[in-house]
DNA sequence: TTACATAATGTTATTTTATAACAATAAACT
DNA sequence: AGTTTATTGTTATAAAATAACATTATGTAA
């Protein structure tokens, strides 16, 4: 288990704590009292906290968010749930669906890395 | 079948000519010559694309495709794989995934539209 | 046709997102 | 201690996307 340097704490900590994806610049104006002054020092923590898998960043929304699954493949596989009406974003962790897409990737003939899948809807509130 | 309006053919022709993804700058510096001179033009002629299933936007890298897929369920459910070397983006059509997740979307209590699942990995030339 | 509404276009400026480049510190290694 | 490697600080800039408003074209109904 990795520790995090300085900075690398301060973001985490941040997007850990909200409720809601964080966009960069909406981390940077909240860390700046912790002395976090400029764009490349949140986007280097946040490349770092990735690929530790401690975040994922919800691409279509340019946005990050902690990882939810306690035993996360280290990012291979990420799913989120997003809500078009109240942006709600839900990381999904359903091993099926993992396994599922993993083999599929496998069989294609490509040497599988990892996935993004990110659905779009309404939310059980919204709807 | 919807008619293209102008700038909507001259930035969808460019699209499809591609043997890659293109990313908006790149297109609009292909098409000053025909008189699209700013980005909003641009970007207005994607989005409506979009809206109509003729191109996929790839997330991950800000670049957009034509829709390889004749049947294609007018963008409700795209999927890539994605090389990390050599770029190539392949369009995967696949009823049995498409099928398996709108299914698992659904079930899920979301009231499901569209999703977006992209690969990454080593295609088979560069594996 | 004319009048009205709607959609598409043209244009300038600006906002938002992300990275290049380089100097300075700190941590890890031998 | 000295050397390498990672992290940080900083300034400037690049890349991606949109706001706002004027203009032109297209569709539609009296």
């Amino acid at each position: 288990m990795q520790t995090l340097t300085r900075n690398q704490q301060i973001v985490f900590d941040i997007i850990n704590k909200s409720s809601e994806p964080l966009k960069a610049y909406t981390i940077l104006s909240n860390v700046q009292k912790k002395g976090i002054k400029a764009p490349p020092q949140v986007y280097r923590a946040l490349d770092k906290l990735i690929e530790m898998g401690k975040i994922h960043k919800i691409e279509s929304k340019n946005a990050f968010v902690a990882c939810q699954n306690s035993s996360c493949n280290v990012s291979k596989a990420t799913a989120f749930s997003i809500c078009e009406s109240c942006e709600e974003v839900t990381e999904i962790s359903n091993s099926k669906i993992s396994k599922y897409l993993s083999n599929f990737a496998e069989k294609s003939g490509m040497e599988y890395k990892k996935y993004n899948l990110e659905f779009f809807g309404l939310c059980k509130k919204c709807k």
